[in-house]
This record gives C-alpha cells, sequence and structure tokens, in this order.
DNA sequence: CGCACCAACTAACGCGCGTTAGAAAGGGGG
DNA sequence: CCCCCTTTCTAACGCGCGTTAGTTGGTGCG
C-alpha cells in the first residue's frame, strides 16, 4: 500500500510562484493559448520556471479537468501484450507506434492484467481506457457485450480487424482479408489447381471467416474446382494430413500465416511430398518468412503494419473531432508470387493420376 | 480542439442521490472501508443503486485523488521506438513489459518525437517523464549533462545499460558484459587460440568498453595470447577484414552481437573461410539467432529480456518508497557452447602454419 | 470629465474521487 | 438532567488542471 512518498510533484501552482504570475496564466502559456493574451515577456517567464523546477503536466487532471492528454491507449484482449515477434498482433503494434509517432501521441500501454480472468477492458467495473483520450483495441474478444458496453461509453476506439456487432457501429481497420483470400485461390486456380486445401482456425472471428469467404469466392467461380477445409485436429497429425491431401487429389493449398505454413512443409516432408512440384502453397502472411531449400513462399501480403498506423489515423480523426460518423478501413493486400506455386500437370503428378 | 464529447457519466454524486446517503458514504462502500463504518444494511443499498445506475468509477479522477497513476514511463534515446525485433534494444522492452504486468502498471511509451534535434526527455521545456510514477531509459545518450538534469529533479528512473556520470548516482542495470565477454574469451583460450579478432562498436558507451575489457582480461591472463580488435572501417569491406585476420594468424572471432556475426560469416564465406575449422566464433548475444549449414553460434547469453525487467523491478521499488539509496544491477550471463568453436590445432590450419 | 475600449491578467469553478474531522443520533450511567 | 461513548453518517478539503467570467490599469475619444 505504500502511497509513494515521491517528493511533491511540481505543480503549476508552483512555477506560478515562481514566475510570479498567475495559475491560470501558466495554464495559457502550457497550452499555447498565449496567443494575443499573454505578451512575449510573461510567456518566457513562464517557460523559463517551468524549465527551471522542472514541471510536467499530471497526466489525471488533466484527463479530469479536460479529457485529453494526447494519449493513445492501446489494448489487447490477448493474454499478454504482443510485444513477441511471433505473435501475429505484432505487426499491427508496430504499425500503431509508428503512426502515433507521426500524430505527435504518446502510447498507453494497458498491460495491468486482471487477477485471474480473460482480459477485459472492464477491470473491477471500471474502463481502464479513461485514462487515454482513445484506444486501438486488438485480438481475440470472446464477449462481444464489451463492445456494445465500450460503445455505449462514448470514448473513442477503434478495433484491429473487423468485428460485426449487430445494431452496433464503431470504427475498425482490417486487412482485406477477403479479397486477398479470394486473389490467392484465384492464382492457383489461373495455375490449373482444381482440388485445394485450405487451413483455418478460429472460424468464428470475422476475419478468419473472410479468409474462408474468399477462397470459397474464387473456387465458386470454376467449374469443378474444389476447396477442401482441413480441420483443426488434422493439422497437428502429420500422417492424417498427409492422408487429407492425397485422399483429396489436392495439389495445393492456402494457409492462413506463413508459420503455419512452415509447420506443415516440415511434417509433409518426411511423406516426401515435394514444393511446389506435389504440392503448390499460397500463405496469407505479412512476409514471405523464412524458409529451408531456397523456398520463398508465395504469399498475399496482409500489410498490417500498415493496418495498425491506419487503426491510429482513424482513431485521431475520431480524438480531435474531425469526423463524428463511425468508419471501417479495408486495408488491400498484395499477392506476392514466390516459387512454391507450380502449373499443374495432373498426367504426371504424383497422386492425382 | 474537439473536446471529446464524451457522454456524461454515472457519478458517485448520482449512486448516493439514488441510495439516499452522501457521497463518501458511496466512496466508502465501494472502496471496501465498509467496515465496522457502514451497518450491512447502508451498504447493500448503495451497492444495489451502483449496480441499477450501472455506475463506474473514473480512472482518471481516481488517480488523481490518490496521487499515483500506477504508470511507468518508457523512453529511449533512438531515434525511433525499439519495437522493431532486429533493434538491440528490443528485448529490453519485452522484459520491461513483462514485469509492468507483473507489478501491475500500465506502461507510457513516450513515442512523440521532437521537432527536429536530438530526443530529449525535455520537450518544450518540459519534462516528459514527469507524467508517469517514473521512467525507464535506455539507448544511447550523447548528452550526459540530461542525465544530471534528470537526477536533480529526483524523479524516479532507471537505466538501461550502465552509464557512469560522475558525481551522480542513479539506478541502472546491465548485462554484466565485462564477465561475459572474459567468459567468452576465457573458452576460446582453453580451446587452444591465442590469437583472437574482437569486433565491437560505440567504445565511448560503457557497456561497448566492457566488452572490450573483459576480452582483455582474459587475453592478459594467458601468456602468448593477442587480441585484434577490428576497426570499424575493416567490417564493411570484405577482403580487408579477411586479410585483417589471416595477417594476424587470427583463429578465433568473438562478436559484440549475433546479426553482426551473421553478416561476418557471409562476406567470409566466398573466401573459403569455414566455420569453425578455419575460424571460430563467439557472439554476445541473446539468442543464437538463424544461421545456414546448421551452424549454431557460440554464444554468451546476455538476458537482456531479464535486464529489463529487473529495471522495472528497481524502479517500483524506488516509485513505492522501499527504497532510497541509488542502486545498480548487473544481470549474469551465460556461456552457451554451440558447434562454432572448434579446438585449435595450429599444425592443420589454414592460414596459421 | 465621462465613457468606451483594450491589453493583460486573475479568481473561481468544476472535473470525480479519497479521505478525515467531526456532526448527529442514540444509549446508558450517574 | 448532564456527561460521555458509540455508531452512523456527512461536510468539506484537496488532488492538478482547463476554462471563463471578470477585474485592473491604462489609453483614446468625444
Amino acid at each position: 500500500m505504500g502511497t509513494g512518498p515521491v517528493k511533491r510533484r511540481v505543480t503549476q501552482d508552483d512555477v506560478a510562484r515562481a514566475a510570479n504570475v498567475s495559475r491560470s496564466t501558466v495554464s495559457l502559456v502550457i497550452n499555447g493559448r498565449a496567443e494575443g493574451q499573454i505578451p512575449e515577456e510573461t510567456r518566457r517567464r513562464v517557460l523559463e520556471a517551468v524549465r527551471e523546477l522542472g514541471y510536467a503536466p499530471n497526466v489525471a487532471a488533466r484527463m479530469l479537468a479536460q479529457g485529453s492528454n494526447r494519449l493513445i491507449g492501446v489494448f489487447t484482449y490477448q493474454q499478454r501484450f504482443p510485444f513477441e515477434t511471433h505473435d501475429f498482433l505484432y505487426p499491427f503494434l508496430l504499425g500503431i507506434e509508428r503512426q502515433a509517432a507521426v500524430e505527435d501521441y504518446n502510447l498507453l500501454l494497458f498491460t495491468r492484467a486482471p487477477k485471474g480472468g480473460r482480459r477485459s477492458v472492464f477491470q473491477d467495473g471500471v474502463n481502464v481506457l479513461g485514462m487515454a483520450d482513445g484506444a486501438v483495441l486488438m485480438g481475440s474478444l470472446t464477449d462481444r457485450d464489451e463492445l456494445r458496453q465500450l460503445v455505449a461509453e462514448e470514448r473513442p476506439f477503434v478495433y484491429v480487424g473487423r468485428r460485426d456487432v449487430p445494431g452496433c457501429a464503431f470504427d475498425w481497420v482490417s486487412s482485406d482479408y477477403r479479397s486477398g483470400a479470394r486473389e490467392a485461390a484465384s492464382y492457383l486456380l489461373a495455375h490449373g489447381h482444381r482440388s485445394i486445401c485450405f487451413t483455418g482456425i478460429y472460424f468464428t472471428e470475422e476475419p478468419y471467416r473472410d479468409r474462408l469467404t474468399g477462397c470459397m469466392e474464387a473456387v465458386a467461380e470454376v467449374p469443378g474446382a474444389a476447396l477442401h477445409i482441413i480441420p483443426d485436429h488434422v493439422l497437428d497429425d502429420a500422417e492424417a494430413m498427409y492422408r487429407f491431401i492425397t485422399d483429396r487429389d489436392a495439389t495445393a493449398l492456402v494457409c492462413t500465416g506463413s508459420r503455419i505454413l512452415a509447420r506443415l512443409i516440415e511434417r509433409l516432408a518426411p511423406f516426401g511430398v515435394a514444393i511446389p512440384e506435389d504440392l503448390s502453397v499460397v500463405a496469407l502472411s505479412d512476409e514471405g518468412g523464412e524458409f529451408p531449400l531456397g523456398l520463398q513462399p508465395a504469399h498475399v501480403r496482409l500489410n498490417s503494419v500498415q493496418v495498425g498506423a491506419e487503426a491510429v489515423r482513424l482513431l485521431v480523426e475520431r480524438i480531435e473531432g474531425r469526423r463524428k460518423e463511425p468508419k471501417s478501413v479495408l486495408v488491400p493486400c498484395a499477392l506476392v508470387p514466390g516459387n512454391t506455386v507450380a502449373t499443374i500437370n495432373r498426367s504426371d503428378h504424383a497422386w492425382s493420376s
């Protein structure tokens, strides 16, 4: 409970005394509202006192008084904060940071965890986002009512990743997973593939559903083409997966991430599956990733960094009152051809006779 | 300036009116100080009103009232924030985040950049660190007076990386680069190497000087052993480097980072330098890194993540008044043998006849 | 002289809450 | 009836700040 015996902080009052003006004057100068109000000479005196005493505004007080801090909150529904590179949220954070710097905002990372349960913006019934001007939310959120509640509080926020909550409109930014996935599948179809596998998890969340939808759309346009969804439990069993693929005469695979892709390749290798001769693969990911054997995975670049940046841009628009209506942004993806897709020739293909 | 159109929220006053008690009573009940103060019946009435009106405390007000905002500032003297994985500050940030969660503090990242000049804690004459309860500083700082000024302000802070400012004591945490480097060199010496190269940059900063010092200490203990510092400009020129090494009959190399090591190996390969047959290498780094040819670099693990965590621990001690005296911590390193160090046999070595 | 006006400031309020001195009510003993 | 104690509650301050109505002292104009 040790209430910090931190030396009493320097306040505007202290500055005012030192500069021999009133506190209001100090506030005016500090907030740049000195134009035509306070003459240069006074301004200088105040600023000097500020620097001499080492004054710094109190975040809480500022927030309380008028609600702005130039602080952007970042909240993640993941257990831990997505600093780890291998976390799929990491590139978003990268973009958020970059754009925050551009927009001249500081970042408030809500690392404080709840005692035991799942992460929530409401801790002990308190909306922790309250310390920031607005917040970027991300990660997979199980309880949609939380979003409703959040909207009701009318504090600006942007969700990274499309989230569809009926009767509840808010800002979000997402990669255009659907178009991206469609493009990936089309690319494979254009190379002659007709039986394509698809890996994907968390189908309850929009971004994952969108990936599937995109693929299905592309496949539906080509007569005789089929898409096969690899069930989760199969992904963990190398042999089951090999069976799954060969049983369906599949010659291609769309992967939702480059890490999954790496695992798949690794696991299929013992069965003599060569990429791309036996199996063509396209990933949906931010980067190609590093692969053995000189493989440069064909992939649809998701531009997650840009998504994070866009989220901040939207948020700042809202915070600064330049926009009132909810808005959503789809960041386009880009196909990056690698060397993991081959033109199919069914006559001499290993398992498609 | 768009004042946030945040909807007026339910306050304790509202609850008090509804429960027909005073606001203080509400506060007491909510903060659990009702023991022996407020009878059960009243307590129940208040809590009911709370839940009925959907009251939620205002974080900012709460922080303001009790004087701490449970905020740890993070400031870096690097141009950009070390989110990028390849940034050498990145692991520190990882540790900081982790420990902040443990200590139940949020993180305030000072991403706001100065208009043009070099980064400084003082922006517009305001010490931005004041917004947090305390701060962790890192990165290479050119202006040591800034640290003096900071100490004078008596605001809690911890520097990541040893910084030696005469007549100015403050908290810092660092990997024990010196012992680590000594261990690296000793390891090579124990394998029979007598002519060892050393790469290192930024010698003006303590952590880099310490690396060199450690190596020199180890070499000095073995008669006939020599340490050769590779000048910066040589590092960029593959052929010059090859010459540098062979001219000195060097059979081993101590590298300050695993990325540098990767570059070196890559550049020496065209000259037919085999690792570890021709050249043994030890890196000072957090991880071995990913290398081709199945190389697992021998390295001295710096435990930077732990350094970051330790910094936060120190800081919180100070913030919460559990410690008054300056304190510094050296986090021990650990030698991780890989497969990049060979026992030297000068008779059949390529260039050491 | 009287009035209007301006520049340069300040007093004072309110943001929502934690905290504490102390008021009010009730009860019991002398 | 007075005094004192306990229980139950409240008034009021302060946290640090943004904002606005208003005050002060001076100048110009009729």
